[in-house]
RNA sequence: GGCGGCGUACCCAAGUGGCUAAGGGAGAGGUCUGCAAAACCUUUAUGCAGCGGUUCAAGUCCGCUCGCCGCCUCCA
């Protein structure tokens, strides 16, 4: 049985039961002001792992992705470039798209931009204008966390600590991992000269990025989500902020699961623009490196857990994939053209994968067992027949991982 | 300085109190080979940062010390 991390509640779940369940995923997608580098890519791999291994595992999956395509970083970039903030996020989400398909990741079957929600977005806030939770102030809309009940729990927050005194945030977001004690934004209101606004029932303005996923949510997804995924940055503020919104408005839980992946380190160090460590799929493609071997990097550790990016894991992590790839091409070889028959291999293969895999996603012990069998006997004697029925089983497992073949 | 995380062989890394500490990469030696590559075999931690404690039993729990990293600037 598949058992999944859940953020919410911090402990590992059951999921179930898989086989033909139609499973949702809704997941934070890029903020497409820049090029996403391959600490972004890693976070959406993790989740191309999961929708991937559900559908394996027979659930049909129906995944949403968020694009963030106006706050305050796209139009400030924009006006930087002298361009509009529709071009510059055009560009960057036709490149986003295009490295996701490198990357041998499905692209979502909806990828909603902000821009193209507004009507949702407005919905919302209207609504939590009824309700009294949001309310306007200095031309703009806040939040009030102290109107819904229980604030915070997806991240545990301790509301015993809330300020009583009124305090307002009001930028889209804010860095590190401390809370914003107080109100946060739904709705920036435009002055006059302003880009990127529009004329609505609420007044004219643009919808801040915490109300952005759940009126993306809104627009796809009628039930709890399954799954809704992000980076571990989010856990702070913003998946509970969005939760919050959506939650004030529909009697039932936004999602079943949460799931954060980890960040990818570089030598020990966070990417960041300032360190100037920054890596992007192609300057490791220019190094020789295959887009598998970048998928299967950023895949091998655990999605839990931070990995450091060096030369020299790198080159391990690509040596191990050739080699796991040339040792299936000899058994391709003696497989031919014959009708694949299981053998003791072939099952085995499958049960130390889905053992693995079900166990919170471990690709790495999935890998290394699989490895380890292949290894562990003589092709010379092995049917041609059991030969194909590995490679058959083998292009099954591929179907998560996208890596052997 | 405040808060948080981590420290297992040359590198990556499993290990969630109990048999001789997984696995992979790299290196070295060997088999095979006209040479080379590939493949295969062998080999690489009396010890898990250090010290002390709890326990019949600790890499695994507790305390202290040292070191590295993260956040308090930008970010999945």
């Amino acid at each position: 049985m598949l058992k999944l991390f859940n953020t919410f509640g911090r402990k590992i779940e059951p999921f179930g039961p898989v086989g033909k369940k139609n499973v949702t995923i809704f997941t934070c997608g890029p903020s497409v002001y820049q090029r996403a580098h391959i600490g972004n890519f890693r976070t959406f791999l993790f989740e191309d792992l999961l929708v991937r291994y559900l559908e394996y595992s027979g659930c049909t999956v129906e995944r949403g992705m968020a694009v963030t395509d106006i706050e305050d970083k796209a139009i400030s970039e924009a006006e930087k470039r002298h361009t509009s903030v529709r071009e510059l996020t055009d560009a960057n989400i036709a490149q986003f798209v295009k490295e996701m398909k490198l990357l041998g990741m499905k692209v979502p079957d909806y990828m909603p931009r902000a821009s193209e929600c507004i009507d949702e977005s407005v919905e919302i806030i209207s609504k939590l204008l009824q309700k009294k939770i949001a309310y306007v102030h200095g031309g703009n809309i806040y939040f009030d966390p102290l109107r819904v009940r229980d604030f915070g729990k997806l991240f545990g927050l301790d509301m015993s600590r809330w300020p009583k005194k009124k305090r307002r945030f009001h930028k889209d977001t804010y860095p590190g991992i401390q809370w914003n004690y107080g109100d946060f934004i739904l709705w920036h209101g435009c002055e006059l000269h302003e880009k990127a606004c529009w004329e609505t029932g609420i007044g004219k303005g643009r919808p801040s990025w915490n109300v952005q996923d759940p009126s993306m949510v809104m627009r796809h997804f009628n039930n709890s989500l399954s799954f809704f995924c992000g980076g571990v940055d989010n856990l702070y503020r913003h998946h509970d902020y969005s939760m919050a919104i959506l939650e004030a408005l529909r009697p039932y839980p936004m999602a079943r699961f949460w799931m954060h992946g980890a960040h990818l380190f570089v030598d020990g160090q966070k990417m960041s623009k300032s360190k100037g460590n920054i890596l992007y799929s192609d300057m490791l493609m220019k190094q020789g490196y295959t887009a598998g071997e970048i998928r299967f990097f950023l895949m091998y550790g655990h999605y839990r857990k931070r990995i450091n990016y060096s030369d020299r894991a790198m080159q391990a992590a690509a040596e191990t994939l050739r080699r796991f790839r040339r040792h299936v091409a000899d058994i391709r070889r003696k497989a031919g053209a014959n009708a694949p028959e299981q053998s003791r291999i072939s099952r085995e293969l499958r049960n130390i994968f889905v053992l693995h895999m079900d166990n919170d996603l471990s690709v790495k012990d999935a890998f290394d067992s699989m490895q380890l069998l292949l290894n562990g006997f003589a092709l010379g004697p092995l049917p041609a027949g059991q030969a194909a029925g590995i490679i058959s089983e083998l292009r099954k497992i591929d179907g998560p991982l996208q890596v052997i073949f």
